[in-house]
DNA sequence: ACTTGATATATAACTTGTTATGTAAATGCA
DNA sequence: TGCATTTACATAACAAGTTATATATCAAGT
């Protein structure tokens, strides 16, 4: 049976690019587990802010993150359950909270960083270098890379080589 | 605020396209809601898959789609029951489901193909052409774009162009 | 100071994706 | 024929996004 979401092209660009999205969050914490972390992919956007900004509101992680203020409430509660991060009220404005990494999650983002951020960021800029085209020709290389080999062996193969 | 996950670049890939696959679908559902259609974007595929092959199983679907088999399955009761298809068996192998527009499905589908996917084809279309450049710089031009003008409103104003 | 309105976050309910697993039917081999 | 395996779909539980709405606090005007 052919791919009728590929086929049906922009008409149906949104399907399209949620299927690629999970495929590449699914790969990705595959990975991260792999190598000992068991952070969704999802979060990593959420404790890459704090990291870059120290202390943020939940409405400052609204726009670094993109998504809606349920849901980075929701991300900040289950970081906060694994003691990646801190939230405490902030004293000047007091409807505010203000979330910082605990010591332990400073300590996984530096792992993070060195363990599965760098080689992740390497191998998905492998998987899309040297495409070019139309952004459905480049969605379709996507695709068929990740057929070829998945994003989490791409990202181990990565590591190896550099490794060995 | 910057936009962090945009800043991450291919190390957030999955959470940029699920960001943006969000907003288009979100964008479409409310185009076809404001045209009387009260199916959500993301089914489209499934009616479009049935209107070009006939009769398929969930697992033709699921191939189709490139979903999971259980999203699948959860789709098409949803389209049962609002009455757009009709879910049999397949008697030669009673594991299989037959899976058909129903006359109401061919109804909708043939208004949609008229009042809706047309216009949001064109509104994607129109949103993404003339792009070129790495799949980031592509990235960033459609969120750009969508800021500039919703693709609800694209579509909307494409439609009065026409119909003018 | 009080009241009114705006802002920041929390909560509830829903949608739609997933994985893991259960069940019924078909297939294949002794 | 009968049993084991495989296949097709259903179901349950979970994840992560959404909208709509409730609550608490701040800000402003009288």
């Amino acid at each position: 049976m052919e791919d009728v979401v590929r086929q049906l092209g922009y008409l149906c660009l949104g399907s399209r690019l949620k299927r690629i999205a999970e495929r590449l969050q699914a790969d990705v914490t595959r990975f991260g587990e792999g190598v000992g972390f068991d952070v969704p992919a999802g979060q990593y956007p959420v404790l890459a802010a704090l990291d870059r900004h120290g202390a943020l509101s939940v409405g400052d992680l609204v726009q670094a993150l993109g998504v809606s203020q349920p849901g980075v409430t929701r991300s900040l509660t289950l970081l906060a359950e694994k003691g990646l991060i801190e939230i405490e009220r902030n004293e000047r404005d007091r409807r505010q909270k203000a979330v910082v990494l605990s010591s332990e999650g400073r300590n996984i983002v530096e792992r993070s960083k060195r363990d599965v951020w760098r080689h992740v960021e390497t191998a998905v800029t492998g998987l899309c270098a040297g495409l070019s085209g139309s952004l459905l020709d480049q969605l379709d290389a996507i695709e068929a890379g990740l057929d070829e080999m998945s994003l989490d062996r791409r990202a181990l193969e990565k590591r190896e080589c550099q490794c060995g």
